[in-house]
DNA sequence: GCTGAACCTGACCATTCGGTCAATCCACAC
DNA sequence: GTGTGGATTGACCGAATGGTCAGGTTCAGC
């Protein structure tokens, strides 16, 4: 079994490492980078906090880790689409997947939040290159659309700007959403009367039209 | 040149309160309550750092009075309105005064989002109390307005949060905004084109028609 | 049962944290 | 001058910070 220089990966360290980082999730979306400590870490796992040291490395190590893993559920979501794809349909994906994404993972998308407030030290080059290309990739195909007469001519960075926005706001401001609401958590009816809500306020704000 | 018992000795002290504001809602803004350090503040203010406990009094202290600061900002904002009044006029100078404040204090908007994002341990009373009541009295008159036809039965309370987020993206994602775009800031035109679109999309996906 | 690698952790280190305090500075009224 | 009261700040405190390390335990493979 044992074959290169890489630890054996035993049971036991894949649990002690998932549960450091979903507790170093909790505390870095909550305080961010430099309000998190260790120790704090170590009590939401659990554990001693030489023991997450000894997983994790280092503070830097662990946040960079969990903001690689919160990047590759990004990357998941953003598929391409071509000029020819059906604008509602690929608006009202966009808005459901990110939706989702909110719903599944409010931990990460409150990390991204804290990461992005204190300058993006960590993320420049993500936001500069793929993400930045993978927008202007999109707002050449809104534009096409608009010219077809498929929707109105909005600008489409803004519109992608107004999707993120607008889901990432409740896992961001869920604090502030459940103190208004009167409500403990957010429920699967919430979320699906969110999505359904930003999806027909949107699209019919946009000026989409079905080809069909 | 007056001479009552606050001699012009106050000038000193408001500058550098004032100066001491600023700083500390950078760097509270930036790195949160727990991660901001009283000496990253004191550098920022070009002070010492006894000197800013001096007029603070405490980091807590600090904090508190610049969430205070911001929060009545908030409350000049938010005016009443009645069921007779405009829909279309009322929802466009939502938009566009909840657009001014991001762009007048993006500072003050970034700390109100990191002490949501931590969970909102000081604006708790706030958020469940004159917030809530103002969002509810809006619903309602939003609600009075679709019965009237006016615009279109959506979720009143998701439509706030829709504008609040939209707007407030643009503060505190300001660093998403700018790699993306490839800016080094946001001119005017860029947020009277961000606020036009918002108003545009936005009113027309509620199906806000006009009385006139 | 032996061995070695992986796992675990209390003790420790230098630095930084929020905060206190006494000494000093300074402008102005007398 | 001299007193006065706020303004200033370096020195200092105990606690917490990120990180190291030595010495221990556990356990799978032989």
């Amino acid at each position: 079994m044992t074959t290169t220089t890489t630890p054996d990966v035993t049971r036991v360290r894949l649990r002690n490492q998932r549960v450091i980082l979903e507790a170093a999730e909790w505390v870095f979306a909550r305080h961010g980078y430099r309000g998190a400590s260790i120790q704090a870490i170590a009590e939401a796992a659990g554990l001693p906090k030489s023991n997450v040291l000894y997983y994790a490395g280092s503070k830097r190590e662990l946040y960079v880790a969990l903001l690689e893993r919160m990047m590759s559920r990004w990357n998941a979501m953003l598929d391409d689409i071509s000029v020819d794809d059906e604008p509602a349909e690929v608006i009202e994906g966009f808005i459901r997947s990110k939706m989702a994404l909110t719903r599944s993972h409010p931990q990460g998308s409150r990390l991204f939040a804290a990461e992005i407030l204190q300058g993006a030290p960590f993320l420049q080059e993500y936001l500069r290159g793929e993400l930045r290309d993978w927008v202007e990739s999109r707002a050449r195909v809104f534009e096409q659309w608009a010219q077809r007469g498929l929707m109105d001519a909005v600008d489409p960075v803004w519109l992608i700007f107004l999707v993120w926005s607008a889901t990432q706001h409740y896992a961001d401001f869920e604090a502030q959403v459940l103190g208004i609401t009167d409500r403990s958590s957010l429920a699967d009816d919430d979320y699906r009367s969110i999505t359904d809500f930003l999806c027909r306020v949107i699209l019919k704000g946009c000026g989409v039209v079905s080809r069909r």
